[in-house]
DNA sequence: CGAAGCATTGAAGTGCGTCAACAATCGTGG
DNA sequence: CCACGATTGTTGACGCACTTCAATGCTTCG
């Protein structure tokens, strides 16, 4: 389903045909992958990045004493190491959180399309920046917000991003982590997730069961977060 | 002094003549920008790029209640806003924090030389994603480092990333930064800022006094923040 | 059906925040 | 050159958001 992909790139600017076929041919292969696996390791070189398809992934980052910090997710669409391809190897792992299916793109194709067509090399640079943006946002909630503002800007997030891809709506989206993986997220312990997740269905604000987000009140949502979608660059850009 | 530009690149890969000459040709202008002035605005449309010739500038979000988070640092030789080229608007400020010197660079310039000599705009995507690295490291710090180790660690990096511009030694750097401004890096209260500033005094690792860094046991320093410079790219890379 | 992971709860502790006061330094104008 | 207000740095007392520890029940799945 590189659809998601398309989809995720033509929220943000212009894709003409001849890009899409290139896009549609950079996946040299396509594979399955169980909920665990280490997709990329960090250090390691790499030669293809990979563009995940079906199911959730995340970068991580660990300490010494087992401490581990997830500094993306990533959902169906996204390129979960495109910055690989000029950065050869990664500063993190790639972990799968679900079971999931990616496609294998080729560092050469990928060097070859940015060549032949220079635009499409704009929009994957973009792509990254846009990464990067996010990765801005939860530094602000990891230094400035509060427990709960905290979560309460993931699941706007994530339930936005997945609108785009077609997997949310308004009102909510799968959401199948653990509350370790919520808790490695959010910079909280498993225990205090736990009480911030009730405290927000205290609120009435959301729920979250069977691996279901359900948003009962967007809007007080994302006031409580300060959620603001601009970072995600979602309107149409000329590149 | 574009030469610490040249010194940063240089660093991490091989620049030759011609990309050299295109790289001095892209600044249209230089300027003088005094501490504390705003120097992009969250939002605005962007048609340059600037990059840090003398001084230092940070990237800050907000958010309402007054809170503010520094996401990134800028050393001499930075682009602050390399980024802003693909994606035409940024999702925070940069200021600057000390006086500083400027050279503007028009985004036609640097599409001009993406498209005429490719392997220097991989070089250009490469460094953004260098500086997405960071990012993530800082990640890694807010959501998993106490706040000492944390401290530490933007020593660390900042002491590092000024000696590959001949503005450092092992042994210290210039750190204009007052404790206010150190705690909007680190997601620390001021007063928590200087009571962790006389801790590291205290353990001998470091001494900061009149804008100047001094490390005093650089290993002891690199333990306690778990410091591995690996993220910041610095060996030679093929691009 | 048993084991392992996951969710939940309570009690107690602590790292860091808040508030408040004061000292030191700096920049500026008289 | 000094006066003076503003910014920055420092300290103490106290509070709280979040952590730690520990126990229990609930799922899930060989």
């Amino acid at each position: 389903m590189i659809t998601a992909h398309l989809h995720k790139l033509r929220q943000r600017t212009h894709v003409s045909a001849d890009e899409e076929q290139a896009i549609r041919n950079s996946v040299a292969e396509t594979r399955s992958v169980p909920a665990g696996r280490v997709m990329v390791r960090c250090g390691e070189p790499l030669s293809h990045s990979v563009m995940l398809l079906e199911g959730w992934m995340a970068r991580v980052k660990d300490l010494e004493g087992g401490a581990r910090q997830v500094t993306e997710l990533h959902l169906p669409g996204d390129f979960v190491d495109l910055h690989g391809f000029t950065l050869k190897r990664l500063d993190h792992d790639v972990v799968a959180l679900t079971d999931s299916t990616v496609g294998l793109v080729p560092h050469g194709r990928l060097r070859e399309i940015t060549e032949r067509l220079p635009r499409l090399g704009r929009i994957y640079w973009f792509m990254t920046n846009v990464d990067a943006a996010i990765t801005r946002e939860l530094v602000l909630s990891l230094g400035q917000r509060s427990a709960i503002s905290r979560m309460a800007h993931l699941f706007c997030e994530i339930c936005r991003r997945l609108e785009i891809v077609g997997r949310g709506t308004e009102h909510g989206c799968d959401f199948p982590l653990t509350q370790r993986e919520l808790s490695e997220c959010l910079g909280l312990t498993v225990v205090h997730v736990n009480r911030t997740l009730q405290e927000l269905r205290r609120r009435a604000l959301v729920e979250l069961e069977n691996r279901q987000l359900t948003i009962r009140d967007r809007a007080g949502l994302e006031a409580l977060a300060e959620f603001d979608p601009a970072y995600l660059y979602l309107d149409q850009h000329r590149l």
